[in-house]
DNA sequence: AGTCGATCCTAGCACCGCTAGACAAGTGAG
DNA sequence: CTCACTTGTCTAGCGGTGCTAGGATCGACT
């Protein structure tokens, strides 16, 4: 019995560590950076152990996607908890969100832009997904505004995020005013 | 002189057809199914010929992308001319964004999304993205309110739109609710 | 009419995601 | 202790990708 579960823990270290190792890569030099070849490469093993592991491709962007999901949620709690009134948390928590998506520019794109297979807005989503939506939800709702839908409102807040963050980092908005940009959305979606 | 002069016409003819091909098929099936081999077959001719027109699959996607710009912004001055007062017309200008980027979602990826190799936001920015912004700015400048600066006011909505575009499109948000975040994006961010 | 230059195509490179089938190593039974 | 068998891993290869070198062909000028 022992055997099995040693070999279990051990496959369980390697998922963890080809995840990590996606990650990583992905990171350094960009998701076209990671192939197959080179992630089995890294990792010291041949290419179709991926593939004992993960269906393909995407189901590796996939983890890398709910990991960081999960992490995006713990950083935006953690900010938005330090706040004292709902108008501070709310800065705090689009500056946060845009910071993780600057820090983590591959991870950002594994869960919002690239195609991991994952669901979205249904039942069926992940539960690291919809935690981090939920915990966009528990700070905006406290500034939704009278007759909005707290849902509606953290979503088109949310969107506005999204767009800030992935025109910013494609070079398609200037860098600098990027803080400005913030106080403004803040400023005008957020009724304090 | 004529002989050449034919030649340059029908290699201008060429050029025009592949980035029309190019823009259909991605509209068809998707960028994925933009390869050069296909392109290729559907124009008649072979691969190697599209290198005589552009360094490679980067500048296809470019060509699309600023053959869009420019049409993104006809219809974008054509919805808001249409309307009488400032309020009317920011509405007109996001529907109409948010119309384009669903009507034409391979484009839509070309211009913002992929690498077309193209500047944005510098001096050497092409006409076509500097004229789309433009498009945007000449409505949103009317709604900015006082002291905000009309381009950052613009960028900002901008990236709203740009997130509503892409979540929805993406699976990211229910697709029921787009006029509604529209209504809310307009009725807090422009200042009437 | 013959040369010469432009134009286009065939063939091929290195790489991609993914998989079939050979092979070795570890397990349990006799 | 030996031997069959299962489990795990690897080598090799398929059809595809973007891109390019080099040869063939065809038209224009001398």
């Amino acid at each position: 019995m022992s055997v099995q579960e040693r070999k279990q823990r051990e496959r369980a270290e390697r998922e963890r560590l080809i995840v990590a190792t996606a990650r990583e890569l992905a990171e350094q030099q960009g998701w076209d950076a990671v192939t197959t070849r080179r992630l089995a490469e890294r990792i010291e093993y041949s290419q179709p152990v991926l593939y004992s592991h993960f269906r393909g491709k995407r189901e590796i962007i996939g983890a890398v996607a709910l990991e960081g999901a999960a992490e995006m949620a713990a950083a935006l709690r953690a900010a938005t908890s330090a706040a004292d009134d709902p108008r501070t948390r709310v800065t705090a928590l689009a500056r946060t969100y845009l910071e993780f998506a600057e820090r983590n520019p591959a991870v950002y794109d594994a869960i919002f832009q690239l195609d991991g297979g994952l669901a979205f807005a249904k039942e069926d989503t992940p539960e690291p997904l919809k935690d981090a939506f939920a915990a966009l939800l528990e700070t905006l709702s406290e500034v939704t505004g009278d007759g909005v839908h707290p849902g509606l409102f953290t979503e088109t807040f949310w969107a506005a995020l999204h767009g800030l963050a992935t025109l910013t980092r494609a070079g398609r908005l200037p860098p600098g005013d990027a803080e400005r940009r913030v106080e403004l959305l803040v400023d005008r979606l957020a009724m304090v």
